[in-house]
DNA sequence: CTGGATCCTCAACGATACTG
DNA sequence: CAGTATCGTTGAGGATCCAG
């Protein structure tokens, strides 16, 4: 449990310390789209061995990150979730998540989906777009997530959206789609993205949730 | 040379592989303030072992965040330089910096600050200010960065400034001077911080340069 | 069942010596 | 100056086991 540190004073080195771990960076994406528990983060990191699961949630305690709220009564059942602190890590997290989307093209062998993941995604490439009022469930490989957006605040999280305007269907080029690399019309042709609901709304969705343009698309 | 990757279709996951790995950060850190020789990374990141340093090197150029141009003629040094991709991070790396910053209070044994990551540090907590005008030196612990500001515009750099309006000679408690938890005159009382100068610049540069107001100051 | 702890193996990191 | 080579130590990966 010894704390690998950099020996600088340097705010950079600090966060370094803190979040430059082997799945931290995931475990902290999950936790702020919402409470999980340890079964749920296990389930949505394919992969991450049980013992670095649990050491990660003890450091991120520690650091003040992530506080684990024990459920009294029958449900006996641990439940993570971000500090105060840790919510001001959602600015950095997107910043990474726009980064790394932006040079991110086919999904390589292997790789999957989870809600979480989209459903940060979608958090990440957010912006205020004035008068856009509209509930939006998107599903991508299996994954879902839902957002609605009023009144210039978009909220995002797992899982289907109970009265959705527009449930979109997608496999991965849906990245593409929102990087502006392929227009509304041809994305659905190639049957990438299909829809239910009004069509003219994936202008919309496309129009809030756009990703930076890449130079290489 | 593994890759070490998430299996995940998910922009975080992506840029967790590239930068997640230990010293990437503090390599890019430096490498945003101005393209530098192999050996000036090594005297700005005491601790990195050298075979640690060349293979994020390696590492960073497959990638192409980072690049390098070996001297022709009389100077064969090389220099390594981050590509447009790389620069890409730099908003990436101050929201870092700026998270980690915030929770940062006094040294921890034995830390240091370099001319670089005073020059990144300034640069992280810049914000564009009207019409002020001004060339800082700042000396912390050692080390030197200057910034020159005009016109909402911020530059900064490792070093001294050859001309500037004000010199900062400060300990560590410059932090939470620019935190906001200590005012100007009391900074200047208790020693932490003396100027060459213009005394009223100070409070300029404390406006210039502010970090985020942590909760627990 | 959930929420971990333990054990073993192997890859990555750290320290230092050495070379074109 | 700009790395490579070597070797000991630490941490991650994977499977299994255990307690409430």
């Amino acid at each position: 449990m010894r704390k690998r540190d950099y020996g600088q004073f340097c705010g950079l080195a600090r966060a370094a310390e803190t979040l430059g771990q082997r799945w931290t960076l995931l475990i902290l994406r999950d936790l702020l789209v919402g409470p999980a528990r340890y079964s749920d983060l296990l389930r949505g990191l394919p992969g991450i061995p049980t013992n670095v699961l649990s050491t990660r949630l003890k450091e991120l305690e520690e650091d003040g990150v992530v506080a684990r709220t024990a459920q009294s009564g029958k449900d006996r059942s641990v439940v993570y979730h971000v500090t105060e602190r840790g919510a001001e890590l959602s600015p950095v997290i997107d910043a990474l998540a726009r980064w790394g989307a932006a040079d991110m093209h086919a999904p390589r062998e292997g790789e999957t989906v989870t809600d979480r993941s989209l459903a940060s995604a979608l958090r990440a490439s957010a912006r205020s777009t004035g008068s856009a009022r509209a509930n939006y469930t998107v599903r991508v490989a299996g994954a879902a997530a839902h957002a609605s957006v009023h009144d210039g605040v978009v909220d995002v999280d797992a899982g289907e959206h109970a009265h959705p305007d527009l449930i979109i269907t997608a496999d991965s080029r849906l990245r593409d789609f929102l990087a502006g690399a392929i227009g509304p019309d041809d994305v659905q042709a190639s049957g990438a993205v299909s829809v239910d609901g009004d069509p003219a709304l994936l202008r919309e969705f496309a129009d809030t949730f756009a990703l930076p343009y890449s130079t290489d698309e």
